[in-house]
RNA sequence: GGAAGGGUGGCAGAGUUGGUCGAUUGCGCCGGUCUUGAAAACCGGAGAUGGGCAACCAUCCGUGGGUUCGAAUCCUACCCCUUCCGCCA
């Protein structure tokens, strides 16, 4: 959620930004509502001190046991004009919410100007040598990740579509142990090489935490919904890890704070079937590891930046080929201030696929969720912290580029090494 | 699912014959005195949100509705937490 402020101050610019995001939320209507508001406000509490002068002095009648009818008398109108104007004010405030609701993030200056994917901007790519050898390799076909799952009995499509429909992969022997080993490794060098916390959330939230950080309402058909209880299955970790300080106010030695946390992934992705569905390309359920940070204002673009070296580490050290793309405003998600993404190399798709999204909201969900600090300690005026999330990373798509990059002439797969102690097998076939 | 108790300011914890209760008190916090310094002691200060944005005003005692001139205090619905029982693992 923007200041109001922000529009108050700035309309124009604040319509532009909404306009570079490909973003439909009308500034002014928030304007205009806003405007009613502040006249309400005048108007009822002016009402609302007579009443008050006006009770304090028939409590003292009472005291001194003198007639106060004339008094109360007078209150009832007043009380009755109190109560309408309430109401209005009240369904005033409601609306402007929900308008403001559906405005998105202003991006970052720093953020390319565009409509599309074609307009997002490579950064650096990564590529251990060895992967293009085999990928330029003629003598030998390169499977891709579906065909090498079921020659080598470790991912079973077919049965996990029989339980559960398709794009609910299942893992079976090696391919469940590589799954593990996976999410193992990579929490392990986040808390132990990167410094974040460990947090292990619940897998569903209530309705108050999807709006804390934006699925809703804008992404409400996406989610997976708990009638009965009321209750969303988290799209991504971000949901309740985020979620964690809302409405409260944090001590200055709690920011920056970094959390990683793994989680099961929940995503009905409504009207996206046709497009990359194969195997694991795109899927309902998977697994991630998420990165969190709380940040200083003033030092929440370093923290990006560090979050985004500490993704790259992690494909570095499993020796993936991966490229960093920083999004155009109009790809840029609607919650995001600056958004990277690190896509790895499928070289049987012959495509990049995206592996993580590694984002800066500034204070848009920290508006939204209540989550703020004390800069200098006590006694200073609470501030809305900056915050920051990045997958770090989805195992799926890293899965694809793993078996599809290490596989053998043989048919085999190599583990890569730093995977090997988790395994405890190097070779899989 | 059944029964009981409870939700008050950063935390703990008072306050229910409705009327200076935004709220006693303790801890914690900030400033000061004392001290070489610190602790202790003593003195003083300090909530959040919104509107003007200075004085000031309004709102906030789980949430929404109701009664009343006036509600933390009464009525009502809902939510959440704790404990016990049952059920399931």
């Amino acid at each position: 959620m923007l200041d109001i402020k922000r529009l108050r101050e700035t309309p124009e610019f604040v319509r532009q930004a909404v306009q570079n995001k490909n973003e439909r939320g009308s500034v002014d209507d928030v304007l205009e509502l806003d405007r009613r508001r502040r006249d309400i406000i005048v108007e009822v509490e002016q009402l609302k001190n007579t009443r008050n002068v006006v009770s304090d002095d028939i409590a003292r009648l009472k005291k001194q046991k003198l007639p106060a009818d004339e008094r109360i008398a007078e209150m009832r109108g007043v009380s009755d004009r109190i109560k309408t104007l309430d109401e209005e004010l009240r369904g005033i405030e409601d609306a402007m919410r929900s308008h403001l609701l559906m405005l998105p993030n202003i991006c970052h200056p720093s953020v390319p100007i565009g409509s599309s994917a074609a307009d997002n901007v490579e950064q650096r790519a990564w590529i251990p040598p060895h992967t293009m050898r085999l990928n330029d390799d003629p003598e030998h076909a390169v499977l891709d990740h579906v065909e090498l799952g079921r020659a080598l009995d470790i991912l079973d499509f077919d049965r996990g579509a029989k339980l559960s429909g398709s794009g609910f992969p299942l893992y079976v022997g090696k391919g469940a142990t590589l799954e593990r080993a996976l999410i193992n490794f990579m929490l392990d060098t986040h808390l132990r090489e990167h410094g974040y916390r460990e947090v292990f959330p619940p897998f569903v939230v209530n309705t108050e935490s999807m709006y804390g950080t934006g699925q809703l309402p804008k992404m409400s058909e996406d989610m997976y919904r708990c009638a009965d209880d009321d209750l969303y299955l988290i799209p991504t970790a971000e949901v309740p890890i985020t979620n964690m300080y809302r409405d409260e106010i944090l001590e200055a030695s709690q920011v920056p704070s970094s959390f990683c946390g793994y989680s099961a992934c929940f995503r009905r992705e409504a009207g996206s079937y046709g497009k990359q569905t194969k195997g694991f390309l795109r899927v309902h359920q998977f697994n991630k590891v998420e990165l969190v940070k709380f940040a200083r204002p003033e030092q929440s673009y370093e923290e990006l930046e560090s979050l985004v070296g500490n993704v790259e580490h992690i494909l570095q050290l499993l020796e993936i080929p991966y490229r960093v793309l920083l999004l155009c405003t109009g790809d840029t998600s609607f919650s995001s201030a600056k958004t990277y993404d690190i896509e790895v190399w499928s070289p049987a798709e012959r495509t990049w696929l995206e592996a993580s999204s590694c984002s800066n909201f500034e204070d848009f969900q920290a508006r939204r969720a209540n989550i703020r600090y004390r800069p200098d300690g006590q006694g200073t005026k609470p501030t809305l912290v900056h915050t920051l999330n990045g997958s770090g990373l989805a195992t799926s798509r890293l899965m694809v580029s793993i078996l599809e990059n290490n596989q053998t002439p043989e048919g085999t797969v190599i583990v890569p090494k730093v995977l090997q102690p988790y395994t405890g097998f190097r070779m899989i076939g």
